[in-house]
DNA sequence: AATTATAACTTGTATATACAACTAAAATAG
DNA sequence: CTATTTTAGTTGTATATACAAGTTATAATT
């Protein structure tokens, strides 16, 4: 029976001296001590003061440079890096994602799947040519709370590139999400999204049970594979039931 | 005269071993040759391959798993990491920066600029107490075209925790953006957004001239320095005016 | 057959060394 | 004084080596 260090709970655990001196650097420029612009110590100041290799100083250097915390430039040397403060990241998820992520139950209902010819504005969203086919589906997300309320959250209305994702008509849409599936057949290298706020037009009020003209998120979503654009889908919410949420440090 | 590389226009140049090594390795990953938690060759193979020192393959498997292309576990290996296609992320600007990126010129004007006592919600918002005092400022935001059109984006309604930023009132937030000012007074830290559609009030569709009830995107936004939360805003714009959009890879 | 121990392989940490490439300040030559 | 060269210091790349630590498959033992 070997002895593995995870088996000695009291082992005193001794963070890698690169680690040490990591957080030796972020508690200098937290406390101000370091600001930013100013010079940090070399890596072979570092070195000599953690007694320590330069390799090993430079690694501790080097990754909170790829962290953004540092800036480095070769001849004259490390410094702290001023704080990102002009923008921000908000996280968008899908919609089944977020649902259970309230603990909640997410299920969908498929209202069309069909071919249509694409309008110009598709084509080019899509990369494809006017005229040429595409497949267009329509699906309902509902969010059923654990009380068992249930009501309408997002409709989707998704144009695929049938040239990509050929087998997407075959597909039922209320047990598998467009999401789930496309990721499955065409790795999603990148998005885009568009985020503005709509009044619901006729269609949309009937379809989410909500009035006509009430204010709706509507997210816009172009997906790509590393072969091209996969699909474009328009995720309309009701103002008052959905909201994107993003929490991220600068 | 000393004879710098770049002053050698004509070189040849040879992009580093291990970026190479990182470059193949992708290659293989987009063409899909090496699939997703497929093993990719260990440090030593790719050494080999590569003729080059274990260390310097490393580097390569290394940068590229700090990228969260490929995944390591000590003893077992390294494999091609699934692509995080649950999440993408949205970036959120100010709307100064916002407008000044779509070459246009950005205007304030400063509604107003007071001091009142929090409500609960306000103070919850800004972790003080009820009834204390914070100063609230409104500030209209106009973005005009090159062609001099000049129309209101954005309402800015901003509660400011004076502990934090007690010369607030002093300022003239027609010269000055909120943002500036109190990044310049307490670095920001941290920020959390919400956004949501919301049905224009007669207060906003006033200052926004816009009509009643028509559909708005709302941010809320709160703000963080090291010593605590900075402010609490809320932005308005009419629907049709302003847009988030978002651009990441996977 | 099931368990345990071994061995081979993998990644992780750390050091020592060498040289290249770049920067900025000091020394030098005009 | 100015322009140039030198020099010292700094980061960047690359190698060779050693051992630690975790995983997995194989071999040995019970």
């Amino acid at each position: 029976m070997y002895i593995q260090v995870n088996d000695l709970v009291c082992m005193v655990m001794v963070a890698p001296k690169f680690i040490q001196i990591k957080q030796y650097i972020c508690q200098q420029i937290e406390s101000g001590k370091w600001q930013q612009h100013s010079k940090v110590p070399s890596e072979n100041e570092l070195a000599e003061q953690f007694s320590v290799s330069r390799m090993t100083a430079r690694r501790a250097l080097q990754e909170l440079t790829e962290q953004g915390v540092l800036v480095r430039t070769q001849g004259a040397g490390t410094f702290v890096a001023t704080f990102k403060s002009q923008s921000s990241l908000l996280e968008i998820r899908n919609i089944a994602d977020e649902i259970s992520a309230r603990n909640h139950i997410h299920h969908a209902k498929q209202i069309t799947l069909s071919v249509l010819q694409a309008s110009e504005e598709i084509a080019i969203l899509l990369n494809i040519n006017k005229g040429d086919k595409v497949f267009y589906a329509e699906v309902l997300h509902y969010e059923t709370t654990q009380l068992g309320i249930s009501e309408a959250i997002q409709l989707e209305q998704r144009y695929v590139n049938p040239k990509l994702v050929p087998e997407y008509l075959q597909q039922d849409l209320s047990v598998i999400t467009s999401h789930e599936y496309l990721s499955s057949k065409a790795p999603l290298t990148e998005a885009t999204h568009e985020i503005e706020a709509v009044a619901a037009s006729p269609k949309i009020a009937k379809l989410l049970a909500i009035f006509l003209q009430q204010p709706c998120l509507q997210i816009k979503r172009r997906t790509w594979s590393s072969k091209g654009v996969v699909s474009f889908a328009i995720l309309t919410s009701p103002g008052d039931k959905y909201r994107l949420g993003g929490h991220l440090t600068f």
